[in-house]
DNA sequence: GGATATGGGAATTTTG
DNA sequence: GCAAAATTCCCATATC
């Protein structure tokens, strides 16, 4: 475990600069009402929320257990609207993209998980509840639409589309960050991959 | 058999 | 200029 944390220090900082940058570009709207905890020691995380007490979910470390994630956390986040919204509705330049993150790049899975947070995108993209945690799917009618602002946030020159996206996701399946399941439209995070997206909300966030 | 999704090789572009 | 990551193109295969 202690080498694991050494491992994902780097990377958590990183992930985190980027977190920061983007709240403070969203002025942290909401942000102090859903916050998320990891007790290292106990591996145990949990939800809190401002206004009243959460159920304490599963820690998305148990990766055979029950989907806490996408049954707990969305549906709740979904039913308050306690999350930022998306950048969905921005165009960035590849300035602004490239500005976010202090210079660090904006990578896919870190959109993609704005996206599964925002409830504004569930018609595109949504956690699959009764599967492990992490697990997420794409609509097959609305695909096209994330992968379509995926390239407005990088500033591609040439539109993104839903199979050149999916084709950068299975790169991930090589570095271990998201892999592919075995069902149409659907992808799941690492566990370590997920333990550092939620770790966004459990700083000073 | 057609439409769609998936998978991968390889070249190119972007970024730090 | 270099290396790594991401994008892009293209084709083959699998699935419904």
């Amino acid at each position: 475990m202690g080498n694991y944390l050494q491992d994902t220090q780097s990377d958590l900082e990183v992930i985190l600069e980027f977190l920061e940058e983007y709240y403070r570009q969203n002025n942290g709207e909401n942000v102090d009402k859903v916050c998320w905890t990891a007790d290292e020691e106990s591996c145990e995380q949990r939800w809190t929320c401002q206004d009243s007490p959460i159920t304490t979910l599963q820690p998305v470390l148990a990766h055979d257990t029950s989907p806490a994630l996408g049954q707990s956390t969305t549906a709740l986040l979904s039913e308050r609207g306690s999350l930022p919204k998306s950048l969905s509705t921005q165009q960035p330049t590849k300035h602004q993209a490239k500005a976010v993150g202090r210079g660090k790049k904006v990578r896919l899975f870190h959109f993609l998980f704005e996206m599964l947070e925002d409830p504004k995108m569930a018609d595109c993209v949504s956690w699959v509840p009764a599967t492990t945690a992490g697990v997420f799917r794409f609509s097959s009618t609305n695909k096209e639409k994330v992968a379509a602002l995926w390239g407005q946030r990088k500033g591609n020159k040439r539109p993104m589309t839903y199979q050149k996206m999916s084709r950068a996701l299975r790169n991930y399946a090589h570095s271990g960050e998201i892999f592919k399941v075995k069902k149409k439209l659907t992808y799941q995070f690492s566990r370590d991959t997920l333990m550092l997206l939620h770790s966004y909300h459990g700083g000073e966030l």
